[in-house]
DNA sequence: CATGAATGAGAGTTCATTCAT
DNA sequence: GATGAATGAACTCTCATTCAT
């Protein structure tokens, strides 16, 4: 495949994933995709053979660039806190923002593809989100900021509870008040007072 | 309507429920209700007109047995500690259970459906049993089994917890463990030494 | 199934029939027969879902008819012999004429559908017309019109030479004088000295 | 056309004889002739503009070598009997190879094109191979092993029987023991008593 | 000559929905 | 009320064929 193909490729999945971010997955299909691309039927077929496998490569791209969740949050003379309140605010925001999301696509997506461990992009985001958490929160009560007894208990409960929030913004609703409440509640239990 | 219409509608409502279970909402057809069901294509158009409305009405019907989810356990001489711990033991059953809930179609159901607060079944669930939560913790408090300084606040974190433990063992998979942690780091958070 | 749906059928498998003698087996989609009986692309999935199995039918309703094969030359006070020459001469007429015959779609079928024996019915009528043709013999020689030391085998011979006779019909091309040739050839086997 | 695209051409031909081989003639598409080949899509064109173009080739260069048909069988100091019962038992064991032969694909191919007598390769062999058989019989009549009133009409009728037996193998299936019964009968119609 | 990406026609199949009985 | 046959739209997928490179 030259280069020209990687590019239409990557050009497709680029696109598909708007589609996806509209839509949500299941109800998406090849005929959905053609269209935005802008190609012909037999032309996505050269590529990928379902709407499946397209949402993989969304889900590998998106994977590849989400390792900056927190790299955005991190500057140079940040504090642990300082950056665990920025993560949190950008989850709020992406949490409250129901369109433009990949997040119901991909819960749709999940519904009915078990997938191995090892290809569960989800849980990997899940898990190293947790352990980022944790570290941070060591930083944060070794400097003074933070109280707590069970960091890695701490990090997987804000995670819940940050997918909890997101599960609920897509199906009974949520305020950004509501949101704030949890997240104070989350700072409050590790003993930060204000916001 | 005659008595008899109603009985046949409750019959349609209780089976489909079963497919629901089986198959979640977005893949389920009408075709696959009448088969389920045994009667004809336009018999079913007689009661309902689409799986939407007829989805609506499994949850209608959900939400009435549904305020039993904490009347299991309450028994008389149960202290507050007990039904909640009782109650989060049925969730923990309920949620590592990926079969046979109706979990994946209500979530589905809600993708695609934005209602009105009003007939959020989801949100009214959610809603009162922040509140028995919230009692309940109140009443531990009171004869001093739990120690807890916000009490909604308490009890709204668990609920988001569960829910985030409820898709999370729809997507990334989740074992009885992990529940286990969770559910003990509830607990620890309210004082509560050990189960 | 009511009485309607079974003349539906009926008619279904008539008109496909038709389509089948005109271009054989391999060429006849679905979409041939919707727009032969005049009916939906989904009103045909009603009653057959392949062309395959619309095929098996007009087979099975060839074969009932089939076994006039015969009866067409048994008369009352026909010799052997006659009804040997008649049945002959049908077979004749019948391979000669390439269009109007099931002859190409039959051989198409069956060289990707490898029946088991006993839905085969090719081989059915095959070894049906054997036994008769050797009952034929039989009676012949009785009665002095035939001179024949293996019924069996001549009986046999006779059924492949008209195999060979219809493929190559097919294939090759076939004059009538090429058929009459080896009708006389299989007659002057039999000591039959003039038609 | 240089002799590198001679070389090219003669080698898709080879290449696409496996393939109809294997899948008879209408099943085959240009795709399947590319991938067996390795060759791009449009390179194929340059040389062939369809199957049955391509397939004509390989029956041209399949009747080229077909003349081997009896040489096989012709040595030094072979007798007559011997020649024509080797011819037998080589179309036998042709014929109950029902993988591996072009007979499907020819008799396919013949159904649907139906060729100029000249170019009828199919028509050639088969008058050929008649005169040989006759030829064959004749010389076993002179010499004593062959009793014969009517040699053309044996020859053809042998032909026919084969083409008949070919034909049942592909479609109502045929035994080892069906064809054997089948040459005893030919030879005792010779006078061969015993093979 | 050779490549292989691209197109678009067309086959198969499934269902929501209607409607005569 | 109830049936189930019928329709037609929509989707999936595969190829023959072309054409810029």
């Amino acid at each position: 495949m030259g280069e020209k193909s990687i590019q239409k490729k990557k050009y497709i999945i680029e696109t598909a994933r708007k589609v996806f971010m509209e839509k949500g997955f299941k109800k998406v299909t090849m005929k959905d995709i053609v269209e935005a691309c802008e190609i012909s039927r037999g032309g996505l077929y050269l590529y990928f053979e379902s709407t499946g496998q397209i949402f993989l490569e969304v889900l590998k791209m998106e994977s590849q660039e989400a390792d900056d969740v927190f790299s955005d949050s991190i500057t140079e003379d940040a504090t642990a806190a300082d950056i665990l309140i920025l993560f949190l605010k950008e989850q709020k925001k992406e949490l409250l923002r129901k369109k433009d999301t990949l997040t119901q696509a991909i819960y749709e997506f999940y519904f009915e593809n078990e997938l191995p461990k090892k290809d569960n992009v989800l849980k990997k985001q899940f898990d190293s989100a947790v352990k980022i958490i944790e570290k941070l929160i060591e930083a944060g009560v070794e400097n003074g900021e933070f109280y707590c007894e069970d960091c890695r208990g701490t990090a997987r409960n804000i995670m819940f509870v940050l997918e909890g929030l997101k599960i609920s913004a897509q199906t009974i609703g949520i305020t950004a008040d509501a949101v704030d409440r949890e997240i104070l509640y989350i700072l409050k239990g590790l003993g930060v007072e204000e916001e």
